[in-house]
DNA sequence: ATCCAGACGGG
DNA sequence: CCCGTC
DNA sequence: GGAT
């Protein structure tokens, strides 16, 4: 017998499937008595909800009440394996306590005063997993292709909790190889842990063939690789009855970054050598160099943090006297564009705004050069360390060290850390004020975290 | 029930 | 303002 | 989808 409270339905039938599949009988209810062998219960029912389920304690006696581990295991091995700590309460016995919990040694060097925060739910607290030891690469490329068709179809927090997941198990030294497992990580739930038992046991999720197939899905991702075009214009074209590139082209009204991303569209779905990436780097340090000695550059985002290949190159420009990045990106562009090195603007700052960005597209001057994506950031000296940190990475690191600078009444940019900060929900209420972070490791120091290399920002 | 980062440019 | 992107 |  199963008692289906808490265990999710779609694992319920799963379980059922598979028991009825390895010659197993399901028992549904008490009127076939003396029939009843093994009772299997979730890990986090309580004995009080178990004899409220039972009803009366007499229906079960002697029989043994496992959790739904040991039924996997069985199903796994395809054996009846010993019961030992798989029991759950035996049952004239009293309920254990607690039986997942936190209660790994936490090292804390928490600020005495205030609330602690406990840290290990950040992901900018953990260095992120070494690029060559995914263990359970068939799981995060199954929960992948998942979240990115939420994404494409506006479903972004979904899609978060999705990424979330995959970058907390890219962390692990272990295979996953159960339920169980799964759902004692943290941002793991129900639903997750579901989906990574099927596919530790069927090497592949049905859902995500399914949809996968689906001519919506495999629209909407075609449109949504298009630089310039998300969710929602992805599926206003789907919903016009726009199905490929040359129906966007012709019947779509389109923007000039989309232009440009249909242009480049081969090119800018590749990602480039690492290598490449410095090539295109030197060129803007250069032209830099010449138009303004003394001005500091940085191969900033995948670049920084050792990655071996780039989507793009990202360079942060900024000068040691404080004053001199001032009025140098108009000359820069213009130097650059004069050389046929940019070949196309994806995004151009409106002068005389504190942000000084640049997005757009260039080539090396090479044979067979292919078109690549350049973001160029010009900042103020004093910004210099919270500007590093926002542009080295990555995405998912600084959403982590932002949201934990929100929860410590902080609030992080790429302009500066600042303290004090009064919210009312989302809204901020009080700006607070700005602290010294001269240094990266000065900013991790205010948020009480260790400091973590580039390369460790990888999540 | 509410939050999930915070900022910028294009249109 | 909404959308898309970093 | 998950955590609080
Ligand atoms: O949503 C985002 C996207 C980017 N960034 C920051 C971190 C990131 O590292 C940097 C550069 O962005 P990019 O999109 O180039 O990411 P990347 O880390 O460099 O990866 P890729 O190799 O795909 O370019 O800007 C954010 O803070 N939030
Ligand atoms: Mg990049």
């Amino acid at each position: 017998m199963i008692v289906p409270s808490g265990i999710g339905k779609k694992r319920l039938s799963l379980l059922q499937d598979k028991v009825v599949l390895h010659g197993g009988r399901l028992v549904s209810s008490f009127e076939e008595e003396g029939r009843l062998t093994h009772v299997i219960v979730d890990d986090m029912l309580s004995i009080d909800g178990f004899k409220k389920y039972v009803e009366d304690e007499a229906r079960v006696a002697g029989v043994p009440v496992l959790k739904t581990q040991w039924l996997s295991r069985c199903l796994a091995e395809n054996a009846i394996i010993p019961l030992g700590e798989h029991q759950m309460f035996a049952m004239p016995k009293i309920c254990p306590t607690v039986l997942v919990g936190t209660s790994l040694g936490h090292p804390h060097e928490e600020q005495t005063k205030e609330i602690s925060i406990n840290k290990d739910g950040f992901a900018c607290a953990h260095a992120s997993g070494m690029k060559t030891d995914n263990v359970n690469q068939l799981i995060t490329e199954e929960l992948g292709k998942l979240a990115k068709i939420y994404k494409n179809s506006n479903d972004h927090w979904r899609a978060l909790t999705y990424e979330r997941a995959i970058n907390q198990i890219k962390k692990l030294p272990k295979p996953i190889s159960s339920y169980e497992e799964a759902k004692v990580l943290h941002g793991i739930g129900p639903s997750l842990a579901d989906k990574i038992w099927e596919i530790v046991e069927q090497g592949k999720l049905r859902k995500a063939e399914k949809l996968s197939e689906g001519e919506k899905v495999r629209t909407l991702e075609l449109f949504t690789s298009i630089w310039g075009v998300g969710a929602t214009t992805a599926e206003l074209w789907y919903g016009m009855g726009l199905r490929n590139l040359n129906d966007v082209k012709t019947k779509a009204h389109l923007t000039h970054q989309q232009q440009i991303g249909l242009k480049c569209f081969d090119d800018l779905l590749e990602r480039m050598s690492r290598a490449e990436a410095g090539e295109i780097a030197a060129v803007i340090r250069k032209a830099v160099e010449e138009l303004c000695p003394g001005t500091q550059t940085f191969a900033c985002g995948s670049y920084r943090r050792g990655k071996s290949t780039c989507g793009d190159v990202d360079v942060l420009v900024t000068h040691p006297d404080g004053v001199s990045h001032e009025g140098l990106f108009q000359p820069l562009l213009k130097k650059l564009k004069l050389s046929g090195f940019l070949t196309d603007d994806l995004m151009i700052q409106e002068q005389s705004t504190a942000q000084q960005k640049y997005l757009g597209v260039c080539k090396l001057h090479k044979e067979n050069a292919k078109y690549r994506r350049l973001d160029i950031i010009v900042m103020p000296y004093g910004e210099l360390a919270p500007a590093l940190m926002y542009f080295t990475g990555s995405a998912h690191f600084n959403r982590s060290m932002r949201l934990l600078a929100n929860k410590m009444g902080m609030s992080l940019s790429e302009h500066g850390l600042r303290a004090g900060v009064v919210r009312q929900g989302r809204e901020k209420v009080n700006d607070g004020h700005l602290l010294e972070t001269p240094t990266e490791a000065s900013i991790f120091q205010h948020l009480g975290l260790e400091y973590r290399p580039p390369e460790d920002r990888d999540h």
